[in-house]
DNA sequence: GATGAATGAGGTTTCATTCAT
DNA sequence: CATGAATGAAACCTCATTCAT
């Protein structure tokens, strides 16, 4: 069946260009401030078209949001899982932290400008898979953290308070480099992150 | 002039109402899925009365944020100045921060929630006030932390990295707090908070 | 509350005068054909008005009908049951029926073209309306026949049937009176039709 | 031309299965709610074939109507014009009517429910050949009306009157019959509906 | 000054029709 | 010829804002 699969791949090339121009306006714009016929004319497709794809403005919005942050956090798991020793994995996790916004600084000021999530009136479902996925982050996180302490990495101390900071860190840092001119990679400053990070920033001696 | 006073005393508590209301119905349900009958229905006063408080629905939601905003800014300054030394300083950013969530849960629910900015066409005074004020926050936290070195209370660092640890950190407890169960008072997690920033959580000896 | 009653008044007005566009609009091009935006034109009043009054364009259709078959049925109701012997209440059930006929040409003209009932996926309300007061008025007919029966004014046959076959024959006269022009008044053939269907068209003797 | 005769046979095979299926679905959702998707669906042919067969959606439904409507009166003209007198073919009449309806629910149902017209800005030919169709059938029904009183076998009166009531008796005996339970035939009410017409209902001696 | 009915621009969505394959 | 994805006009409805009372 070669022409049933041509199909099927013109079929999701279409749909991942509505998906790229989709990101870029909702980022600039927002769900609300954002129009079907602003994508539509951005994207090249008629505004029909896009309802071929995409049962709804909700729905585009719904799905563009959860493929992107499905790949954000698989992709991020998996450089991980490559590490072995905790140490390792938490540099890796905030260098893929760091890559990912540098390719992906559309998606990611959307996601830290807070839009994450539409309230409406009943499907509470996207925020609630936004927060569910974050807590299972948090979750993969703090088993790293129980990871680090089992083999004497990190010093014992409340894993889930661990994690948050960690994330909390990167966040930061992320979110600074984004409002402030971000003319130099990001990624330099995983060091410096990871090294806050583990030791602290009080004074060494301090008795 | 008692009756002028009066007056203006009256018009204060009542644009204080509705910003009270503003602020509940706003943080439950966003700024574009919220309409101006439902703040007037919520708050008792007519459509037509919220005009003259307020030149527009974007104008309300604007005032609102800044004041709730620069009162959080302010309160939070007012404590950590407060304290002398830089150790005590952020112990009290942190306290004073937790403090803050706890009293105004509703309004935390919409900042965190990325509410924070509208995106308007043109008026993008909002979203640049607020970025400002964020950054002027981290400027003042940065001053904490340059103190802290200067003292030898800290070690020494980028002092712009360490802020946005700092607040990082603290950011991620409460977005923590308040996604999972919040029934312990954040207000216990202070210490720990502290430490870790302070000491890191590598283990004390590893060489 | 003199102001109070003057307001329900003028709401009352309008929204008839809203109603009264409505029948003409939706009796000269169907429902489906009808736009908001023509009711708008004609009765002029903004769009959102119209939504003021009723909450959607098929709610506007179904009141429409229902009030006008309701005031229809009723005004028929009330004479026929002004007059006693069964042959008057006949004779009076016709007269009433074309002096509605000749009044409310419009909305005859939309209710015998069929378009009484909207097809729309699960709201069947309306038509299940319809059909119930048709229903009810064929009980009501065959009241009238009963008492004929008992009375020995009518001859013993199966009072339905004869209800169908008065309502039938009304009906049939209604129709080719507006299909055909109409420039004789309808009324003139009361006589002619109770006639028919007392003594039927055979030829009086016949054996 | 072997072949040619095949496709033309074939075509007109997946006309008419085309029509059936509209038929069905026209009348249950009507006119407007029908979409040439279902349709599509429902025939088992692409949407593109039916545009192969009928011009428009309105031409499909049209020519259905038409071709219906055209049967149904023929069909009965030509039982009728088989009967020699008066009373056998009003009888003739009564009987191929209840036949149709009972063979062609559908149809009726779809006829009945006054979707028989379709509004249209300037095509009015439907509405036209329809009610052209039915004075027609008037006409000839009045001419059976006539023939009745030449031939004495009915009371001289105005034909055209006793054209609409014999129709009109017709009618709403089928509308009753649609509309309550129809687990009797209809046919069994021929007999009955003949003598209503012929001698009335009124009691046999009034003087 | 307070009110809330009226307004109408603008957004989302549907669906008959076309045309390249 | 058959197909069915692409098209975009047009409809319904919402809601911020105004202004007469």
């Amino acid at each position: 069946m070669e022409k049933t699969k041509r199909k099927e791949m013109e079929f999701q090339l279409r749909r991942s260009e509505i998906l790229t121009t989709a990101v870029k306006i909702f980022a600039s714009k927002g769900f609300y401030t954002t129009t079907m016929a602003e994508i539509s004319d951005d994207s090249g497709f008629a505004i029909g078209t896009l309802y071929q794809f995409f049962e709804s403005k909700e729905n585009l919005y719904t799905t563009m949001i959860c493929e992107k942050l499905d790949m954000m956090y698989s992709g991020i798991r998996e450089k991980v899982d490559g590490a072995e020793h905790a140490i390792d994995k938490i540099e890796m996790l905030i260098k893929s932290y760091f890559n990912y916004v540098e390719n992906n600084i559309d998606f990611c000021n959307l996601f830290i400008r807070g839009e994450g999530t539409i309230p409406s009136e009943e499907k509470t479902q996207l925020r609630e898979k936004v927060i569910k996925d974050y807590l299972n982050h948090m979750d993969f996180i703090e088993g790293i953290m129980r990871l680090g302490m089992d083999t004497a990495y990190l010093r014992v101390c409340d894993p889930r308070i661990m994690a948050y900071s960690l994330f909390g860190v990167i966040r930061a840092h992320i979110v600074g480099w984004m409002l402030e001119n971000h003319d130099y990679p990001l990624s330099d400053k995983v060091d410096c992150v990871l090294q806050i990070f583990l030791r602290g920033v009080g004074a060494e001696v301090r008795e």
